[in-house]
DNA sequence: CAGTGGTCTAGACCACCAG
DNA sequence: TGGTGGTCTAGACCACTGA
């Protein structure tokens, strides 16, 4: 451990319980220990135990409810900070039918020369994957994602078909760091036609990396029909 | 009030702190009572006080030094991280030379019919701007900025040929809260010419409105060219 | 050195809500 | 309805650091 010598006892507590969460040993939806039994574990008052636990509800890792227990947080793309919601949950918000069309999947290894793939990669192989995420049957956006088989293994038995591999790596796959970069092309004639543009309409392109504790997830790259689709950020002058 | 009633005691002593600290009462480097004196002020136990400061602690709202006591943090420059980029910085850190062109300027009152403008001008008038970001003389961004003279009655003075709209802001005044809307267009005519950009070309657009606890100060759209210019956000799970 | 925040305790009562 | 978290108390000792 790094913080466990000059910590206080909370701090402690606090960075015990997020290891578990981060290392995966406590799974989203996992149930933590009552604070009675953390009492008992840590050795100290509830008081102590609650402002760690507390601490971490408040950054988002864990829910608590009362009741019913305190439980590891399902990640959402909903950060305070820079809000990307969710595709499925936008369309089905709309009142749309959400549908996954998984167009190509397969197992390689990173490319020759390719040092964030490299990265990614982590010496493991890649899974790479695209699709069209459908609103009503009309295409909504293209995707395209390479996932470290490293960093999340069960990815190579999930059946994308089913699920798409965002909402599957949100259940599977903690995360604790993201980086979106935005940017706007015209569509090209592969392009306008997986989204049914017209070639050179506007586009806006979201490429997102996501890490888990340093380790490198996934890399994505969506495309939207520029103006038909809006990205929304809602935010403070906040703390980092 | 608004949260005077439900809220728990260690929440109401928080806001009543944050309402003095955005409201100006209490400005930046003001120096805080001591625990001793909140606790006879709200009748209530030191932790109760510590929980509610704190907090304000965690949000980055006061500084505690031991010794020196808890006083108003003084607001850092620009989030840096996540909130877009402030434009001139990003263009001299590209070592090219920054210049904006004020193109007009002008006082009117909100459009009829329009609610956002009505919301933004608070019962005041609004500062009309459009203007162009350049770097070493080529247009960078296109930029069209609503300011609410109620909340920055200051700006009718500004010369906007001097310093930026946004950065004379920064300067000025304070924001609590912000938010972006991303999306893609073509360039028409009068954008393509201004930005030097091929008619139909990609252009990304963000539309941002900025708040000082609560009341609206302004709203400005932002025309980049898409393909040369790139918004990145970084962030983490986060709170909200 | 003395005043400040940082931490911790061993209780207590309460609100809530899933079983 | 009982178990859970939410809150609060009235103390206590300590670490730090500015006057």
């Amino acid at each position: 451990m790094s913080l466990t010598d000059t910590a206080s006892l909370h701090q402690r507590i606090r960075a015990d319980i997020e290891a578990r969460i981060l290392g995966g040993d406590w799974p989203p939806g996992h149930r933590l220990p009552v604070e009675a039994e953390l009492m008992t574990q840590y050795g100290c008052s509830r008081m102590t135990v609650n402002k760690a636990v507390s601490a971490l509800a408040d950054a988002g890792l864990i829910v608590r409810r009362r009741r019913a227990g305190s439980f590891v947080a399902r990640p959402r793309i909903h950060s305070a900070v820079l809000d990307i919601p969710d595709i499925q949950s936008e369309i089905t918000a709309r009142g749309e039918a959400y549908a996954f069309r998984l167009l190509s999947v397969r197992r390689r290894a990173p490319a020759r020369g390719d040092a964030d793939e490299a990265e990614l990669a982590g010496g493991g192989a890649l899974l790479a994957l695209r699709g069209a995420h459908l609103a009503s049957g009309r295409p909504f956006a293209l995707e395209e994602r390479l996932i470290s088989l490293r960093a999340a293994p069960a990815a190579a038995e999930a059946d994308f078909a089913l699920v798409s591999p965002g909402a599957w790596l949100l259940e599977h796959v903690a995360w604790t760091e993201a980086e979106n970069r935005i940017s706007a092309i015209n569509a090209d004639g592969p392009v306008a036609e997986a989204l049914a543009l017209d070639p050179g309409a506007a586009c806006l392109v979201v490429r997102r990396r996501t890490w888990r504790a340093g380790e490198r997830i996934t890399n994505v790259r969506l495309v939207f029909p520029g103006e038909a689709y809006e990205l929304v950020a809602r935010f403070g002058p906040g703390q980092a």
